[in-house]
RNA sequence: GGGCGAUUAGCUCAGUUGGUUAGAGCGCCUCCCUUACAAGGAGGAUGUCGGGGGUUCGAGUCCCUCAUCGCCCA
């Protein structure tokens, strides 16, 4: 470090050195050696979509000071980096600017131009996020940072999903999905937004086949989405609908009783509709619901279907026409009908673009908008269109292309999360391998502790919650319970491709294949699968026997997955010749982000992991470990609680599924960063703010400062955001405009700057469209910049007064009182800090840090001191103060280095140069690097309760004096006199601590005796049972006023206490402790008042 | 629609198993540029603990209910 301290705190010139410095000395390295405590950190890792913001910096800055303060505690310690690929997100980003910049589509660059293009874009945000995270401090070993996409990582995507196709884990079904028609891909709920828009209703006529007389000609229905009509594969009614809109009508009638007045005539004009219901609709509802019952059927009208009534629970008798069309292959909920009536099917009448299929005859080819006008003209024209109504409706739309998404069903791939007969062999090959019941259940199993032993009969571990176990643990496990398949296929370029060939071929083509086939299906790097018309898997060899049987289909469906990529080149042309194609698709980007915890060790063969030039190794050295053997399984995982499901769970299956263990036993689930406005920061909202602009303005340790005292546990953090106007004029003031307020620009993450009415671009993208770029700050931040000012200027003072004085051994019971204490709070400090830190409670652990570095070091021990480093003073004296001044200043700045890791460094280096020994009894264990010093530890003999309490009654009468200075306006230099009218323990206490009360309240001239009196112009102190008169200072009136006062807050505190101890039912009920202390509080309250009374009478 | 949570000082948040008249930081008011720090020091003011009901000797804390807001899942 650099030896000269400048004389300001300069954040801004000091941190980017100190960074630099840990950096060259690779102090975040770790690798493999004989320690047993290991402490592996995974980043979650960030996407390449773009830069990072502040809900990154929450996420970075809680996973750096758990690293930090663990690797000060001696652990071989693991912050694994990298970057994560975001299979859509990133694609969507690419092609935008393609499209902008170039005019071009995917299509026109093609497949392999699109990926390259996305590996630049990529490539340049990997170097941004490395920027930022180094920027906020991140001890990550930098060495190791893998990327999802990259060779190691790639190598375990394959082997994992080779490993479960083979055990039948992964396979091919049926999914309606949010269909992108710009894109051309299926999207995520996530990444949908809901726009309200007017929208029509229309009423349709079924025509009744083959009616009989009394029954409806026609079946009445409605949608807002009348091409639809031409996948309806049913209609629906409720099977009972007389029972439903009775058990509606007295929901309602409950309803209008408890209505408050507002609400009442709503709630009654419902119950009226309802009742009129049962007159109009309910009897034709009765008999198609018995129609249902006896099979019968409607004509679809446009595309000639006979399709039939079923009697289901969906069709509600209460809305619409009481009767529903089922279109299967573009509505959810009727998805879910057609599960529960297979044989109605399903008719998908959408292309990929968002026109019509050929299954919607001769509508075929028409885009979706103008085959519903056409589709409707036509109805009309049949009279088959009842009425048409205006109404409000809610769709949904992509965020990528924000455009309209469909429902659409869609052939994708999964994997098998239910309970599987026979079970599912975890850690298959390895020494902790087992069997669970399937891969929802295992993860379910680590977190109630209820997987099997290992083979030795030792436990194995358990994934444990923080710091809400109960909480965040029910939000996993009710996720899991579901056992919901999940979806990992994405109709995209950007990602892993799904490795399978696959494609149909006629049975008998398959039978003549079987002598060449025969051995090559029996190898352990080939798997494959055979799929019938009806929908049944069977292996390869079962399939050769079912196909020679009597019931043997004509065309047959064959899946061929490869354990090694390199497989694929080799036999993709022979695969070929027989009609199987590599499938398009890409894995969802989860799939491999839930491999990260082992993938980036180099699972599944770290000795031959192909890790970047210049990157550490995974592999064994002689005696030493792999990083796969070493690290894992690691220790926490550092997230918010939105990726509890989509991530956490899904790390802890494949972790339990390929390896046999969980990833990590202990989860930390901080906090969400919210805007001014309360809502989540995000880069789709264009809410998110740059943490580089904040550590540009007030430093990285004081935003690492302000998030670490924002985590408080559950609670999510509102960060209220303003934009610095860039519209200013040189020589005007800074002009701030609070975001949450602030008119929103022409653009995401754009805003008006209320005075100039300028548009202000606060993530740095629309340079192009001329938008000047502006920064954000959050005034918040101040409390850290502060905080680190104070820290900077308290070690200058020690600096000032330490002069290499040699180190000596001390015996602690020696030292004078003032070193007694702040050893003493030291340690108690020491011990809270790391009790809160183990809590995950990083608010409570920087709070108990600042109150004794701020509230005691500084405000009373430096102080405190300053006497005996004058010059002048007592060498001896003045030498030890050195001596205890450097242990705490040395202990103060390990303790806050997890925190604010670069000025306590930076002040490191300056205390080792001019203390190079410190310690009190015996010299510390000392460190070049604070970051690898040993993390400081409670030292008990320090503790003194006895001193603890001097000091604290001592600042009692220090505070009360400097009370009545301030209110007699006594200058600060002015010594007092003081008369302290007091004995027994609190006279003894006075005389122990008198030449320190008398140094810090200001006073010349200090007299301790039972019967010390007044004067006439003394302004009198009360404190329990003991007085202190300061001579000389008062004001009679003010005096009186102020006794009065404190006379009055006594009685009313003696009266409450006088009326709870006069309840009989509190003396009865409560415990005897409670109302024992009780009885004291309010004896020493009397006290306290008969002295206030007494000093009243005295002043007449 | 289902689940999980939140609502405490002007702002952002603490408040452990129910137990004196509820705390912190920022902001605000008064005084002080005291030789580490005005990004500081000394002192001070500030609350119907979202509304209503209940349990209890006693409720910010436990229960019910309403309102508002957030997140996850459908």
């Amino acid at each position: 470090m650099s030896t000269e301290l400048p004389l300001k705190y300069e954040p801004q010139t000091l941190e980017p050195q100190v960074m630099e410095r840990w950096l060259a000395d690779k102090a975040f390295a770790a690798f493999p050696d004989g320690r047993d405590n290991r402490y592996v950190v995974m980043m979650p890792l960030p996407n390449v979509t773009g830069a990072l913001h502040m809900g990154h910096a929450m996420d970075n800055v809680m996973q750096d000071l758990l690293i930090r303060w663990h690797r000060m505690q001696g652990d071989n310690t693991l912050w694994q980096a990298g970057t994560d690929h975001a299979g859509i997100a990133t694609q969507a980003v690419v092609e935008k600017r393609l499209k902008e910049i170039e005019g071009k589509t995917r299509h026109d660059v093609g497949r392999d131009g699109l990926v390259a293009r996305i590996h630049d874009w990529a490539a340049q945000s990997k170097k941004r996020i490395v920027t930022q995270q180094q920027a906020m401090g991140c001890s990550c070993d930098w060495d190791r940072a893998r990327f999802t996409m990259d060779e190691v990582c790639a190598r375990s995507v394959r082997h994992t999903f080779f490993a479960m196709f083979r055990d039948g884990l992964i396979f091919r079904g049926n999914r309606l999905v949010n269909w992108d028609c710009a894109l051309q891909t299926a999207v995520a709920d996530d990444e949908l937004y809901k726009e309200t828009v007017q929208g029509k209703f229309h009423y349709l006529r079924y025509p009744v086949l083959d009616a009989e007389p009394g029954e409806p000609a026609h079946v009445l229905v409605a949608t807002t989405r009348p091409e639809t009509m031409l996948g309806d594969t049913a209609v629906a009614v409720h099977p009972d609908p007389a029972g439903a809109l009775r058990a509606a009508i007295v929901e309602q009638r409950v309803k209008v009783a408890q209505a408050p007045a507002k609400e009442a005539a709503a709630a009654q004009a419902e119950l009226d509709r309802l009742l009129a219901r049962e007159q109009d609709v309910l009897p034709q509802l009765e008999q198609i619901a018995r129609m249902a019952k006896a099979g019968r059927k409607v004509k679809l009208p446009l595309v000639d279907r006979t399709i039939p009534i079923v009697a289901d629970e969906w069709a509600d008798p209460s809305l619409g026409t009481g009767c529903v069309k089922i279109t299967p292959a573009h509505d959810p909920n009727d998805y879910a009908v057609w599960q529960r009536h297979l044989h109605i099917g399903a008719v998908n009448v959408l292309n990929a673009d968002g026109t019509i299929s050929p299954a919607g005859g001769k509508y075929k080819g028409l885009d979706r908008f103008v085959a519903r006008k056409q589709v409707l003209a036509d109805l009309q024209a049949l009279g088959l269109v009842d009425k048409i109504e205006d109404r409000v409706i809610e769709i949904d739309h992509s965020d990528r292309s924000k455009t309209i998404v469909e429902p659409y069903l869609s052939k994708q791939w999964f994997v098998r999360m239910a309970d599987v007969d026979g079970g599912v062999v975890m850690g298959r090959g390895t020494k902790k391998e087992f069997r669970a019941r399937g891969l929802a259940q295992v993860a379910l199993d680590a977190s109630a502790g209820t997987l099997p032993p290992f083979a030795d009969g030792s436990p194995r571990k358990q994934v444990a919650f923080h710091p809400d176990p109960e909480r965040y643990r029910k939000m996993y496990d009710q996720w899991l319970a579901e056992k919901r398949d999940w979806c990992i296929s994405r109709q995209l370029w950007w990602g892993h491709r799904i490795p399978v060939f696959r494609g149909e071929m006629p049975a008998a083509n398959l039978l003549r294949l079987e002598p060449m086939l025969g051995g090559q299906l029996q190898r352990d790097d080939v798997a494959a699968w055979v799929l019938l018309p009806d929908g049944l898997r069977l292996s390869p060899k079962d399939a050769f026997a079912h196909l020679k049987g009597p019931n043997a289909p004509t065309t047959v469906e064959v899946q061929v997955c490869f354990r090694e990529a390199s497989a694929d080149a080799a036999m993709g042309p022979i695969l070929a010749g027989a009609g199987l194609q590599l499938d398009p698709d890409v894995l969802d980007t989860w799939f491999s982000s839930a491999l990260w915890p082992h993938s980036t060790l180099g699972w599944p063969n770290p000795e031959d992991a192909k890790v970047d030039a210049g990157q550490s190794p995974l592999g064994s050295k002689p005696g030493q470990p792999s990083a796969l053997d070493y690290w894992y399984p690691g220790s926490c995982l550092v997230t918010g609680r939105d990726i509890i499901t989509l991530w956490v769970a899904r790390m802890v299956l494949t972790g339990l599924y390929n390896l046999g263990d969980v990833p990590f036993t202990d989860v930390f689930l901080h906090a969400t960063i919210l805007d001014g406005k309360g809502e989540r920061m995000s880069k789709s909202k264009g809410n998110g703010i740059d943490p580089l602009d904040i550590i540009g303005r007030y430093g990285a340790d004081a935003l690492r400062y302000v998030v670490c005292e924002l985590q408080t546990g559950t609670q999510d953090i509102r960060l209220p955001v303003a934009a610095i106007s860039p519209f200013t004029q040189p020589g005007e003031p800074e002009r701030l405009v609070d975001l949450a307020t602030a008119k929103p620009g022409p653009y995401l993450g754009t805003f008006l700057d209320p005075e100039t009415r300028q548009p202000m671009d606060l993530i740095g993208q629309y340079g192009k469209e001329g938008i000047t770029p502006a920064k954000a700050t959050s005034e918040r931040f101040t409390v850290g910049a502060n905080f680190c000012n104070k820290l900077f200027n308290a070690a200058r003072f020690a600096f000032l007064n330490l002069r290499g004085t040699p180190f000596r051994a001390l015996r602690v019971a020696e030292l004078p009182l003032e070193d007694r204490w702040i050893l003493s709070r030291l340690a108690a400090a020491v011990a809270t800090v790391h009790g809160h830190l183990a809590d995950y409670n990083p608010s409570a652990a920087i709070a108990a840090a600042r109150d004794f570095f701020w509230n005691e070091l500084c405000d009373w021990y430096l102080e405190m001191i300053k006497p005996r480093c004058r010059d002048g003073a007592d060498a001896g004296a003045r030498a030890t103060a050195e001596q205890v001044l450097a242990t705490v200043l040395d202990q103060t700045l390990r303790l806050l280095h997890p925190f604010v890791p670069f000025l306590t460094e930076t002040l490191w280096g300056k205390l080792r140069e001019l203390a190079p020994q410190r310690g009190i009894e015996t010299p510390l264990a000392d460190s070049t690097l604070l970051v690898q010093a040993p993390w400081p530890r409670t030292n008990p003999a320090w503790r003194d309760a006895a001193i603890e309490q001097d000091l604290v009654a001592m600042q009692q009468w220090c505070v009360a004096i400097r009370e009545a200075r301030a209110r007699y306006q006594v200058p600060p230099k002015d010594r007092l006199v003081a008369r302290f009218a007091a004995d027994g323990d609190v006279g003894a206490m006075l005389q122990r601590t008198a030449p320190l009360l008398g140094h810090m309240s200001g006073l010349g001239e200090v007299v301790i005796a039972a019967d010390a009196q007044r004067t006439p112009d003394s302004a009198t102190v009360v404190l329990g049972a003991a007085k202190v008169f300061l001579l000389g200072v008062v004001d009679l009136q003010k005096e009186k006023a102020k006794l009065e006062k404190e006379a009055e807050k006594l009685r009313g505190q003696i009266g409450g206490i006088e009326r709870k101890l006069a309840n009989e039912g509190f003396v009865a009920k409560a415990p005897p402790a409670v109302i024992e202390k009780e009885r004291a509080s309010l004896a020493a309250l009397r006290q306290q008042l008969a002295g206030i009374e007494q000093s009243l009478r005295e002043l007449g």
